[in-house]
DNA sequence: CTGCATCCGCAATGATACTG
DNA sequence: CAGTATCATTGCGGATGCAG
């Protein structure tokens, strides 16, 4: 996979975002969405809008605070809408953006192969600590 | 963890893990994978084997303690192979396997979209903060 | 019902120094 | 070169109480 050039500068780095630099704002985009909240919130918002209450109930071990502030952060980059109803008890309900829809295809990819390829995973592990062991 | 029998909503429960669950064992998986560190070292390996030095110099911002550590981990759960030739100074190489290279391709999906879609994240973001701003 | 503020413990992370 | 060990610090994330 050389690429012919000489490692210090890395000329074939992109044009847009590199994520590689520890400096590029991407770096900052990555952490936020590598987040297990925001994966989750966003696939559940994705098969249909729903309630504070409703995602509370369905992403199963998600406190209060972190749910309440998942929600503000993904909506202020533009990943959610946020609707308010100003009802008796006031109702409020969230929704995906065309934006957020378009990363969901990615997220549900990475669901799929930890669903999926979880025994492969946990053999892996089995298999690594027996070695480990038998060094003793 | 898995009943089958007393939700009318899911006439069908999944025989695979389920991450919306908090005890299902794909949650740690998902939290684990879902992690900056994990994204970038499997993307790197997926483009060519590395030595530890050469990772680190590639990952801008990691340092010598998170790399070794989620390089481990990664081994542990077999998405990586690591080779040592006992050389003058020791060489160790990292290498992807094939189930970690099932994970790259969704993985280089969610970087794909962080890289272009940045922009209008950043967008989102301005609208927002100026809205908030606007509201006293 | 929704969600913000506060307190706080603990785990994750980084800097440094040391070993094989 | 490739790690491990230790220490200091930060910030995540949970619990609780209060407000709109």
């Amino acid at each position: 996979m050389h690429d012919g050039s000489s490692d210090p500068a890395l000329p074939e780095t992109p044009l847009r975002g590199n994520v590689f630099a520890a400096a590029c704002p991407t770096r900052q985009l990555l952490d936020r969405i590598a987040d297990k909240w925001t994966v989750l919130i966003l696939l559940t918002l994705a098969n249909g809008s729903q309630r504070f209450g409703a995602l509370k109930r369905h992403i199963g071990g998600i406190s209060q605070k972190m749910l309440s502030q998942t929600l503000k952060s993904l909506e202020r980059d533009g990943l959610i809408d946020r609707t308010v109803e100003h009802t008796a008890p006031i109702a409020v309900t969230y929704a995906i953006t065309p934006l957020g829809r378009s990363l969901t295809v990615s997220l549900r990819g990475v669901i799929e192969w930890a669903e999926t390829r979880m025994g492969d995973v946990f053999d892996a592990r089995s298999a690594f600590d027996a070695r480990a062991n038998a060094e003793h």
